[in-house]
DNA sequence: GAGGTGACTGCGA
DNA sequence: CTCGCAGCCACCT
């Protein structure tokens, strides 16, 4: 199965962003942790960034920082998307920041 | 080959 | 409480 390197960096996150539930939410530093590379949280966002050339859908308006804050907002394609996402979801966000953020944390994967 | 950037985080002042 | 700096790894020019 020597064909996918550095790919598979981006399908192991794009995995566990895809197994959060919905109405659920994660943070960078919780899938880089996951990943083993705790240093790495940058790289997660990169992930996403890529997320918009991945074959399957990624929710990745379910991951944001450490904060609770949308940070990535502006890469949806609109700053109002990626909230209108999380409400749809039964997600309360307000000032572009997630209600009761640390209760919907998702981080089953342990 | 080298430099700069980035959807982050943690710690210090 | 707010602001600033350093570390981290992969991608782009």
């Amino acid at each position: 199965m020597a064909q996918a390197d550095k790919t598979d960096f981006f399908e192991r996150v794009y995995a566990l962003v895809r197994q959060i539930p919905e109405g659920r939410i994660t943070t960078y530093g919780a899938i880089a942790r996951h990943l083993g590379s705790v240093g790495s949280s940058r790289m997660v966002g990169w992930a996403m960034n890529a997320a918009h050339s991945a074959a399957l859908p990624v929710p990745a308006h379910r991951v944001v920082n450490r904060n609770g804050l949308l940070t990535g907002k502006f890469h949806f394609g609109h700053a109002d998307l990626m909230q209108q996402l999380l409400e749809n979801e039964g997600i309360l966000v307000v000032n572009d920041k997630i209600v009761a953020f640390d209760v919907l944390f998702w981080e089953n994967w342990h």
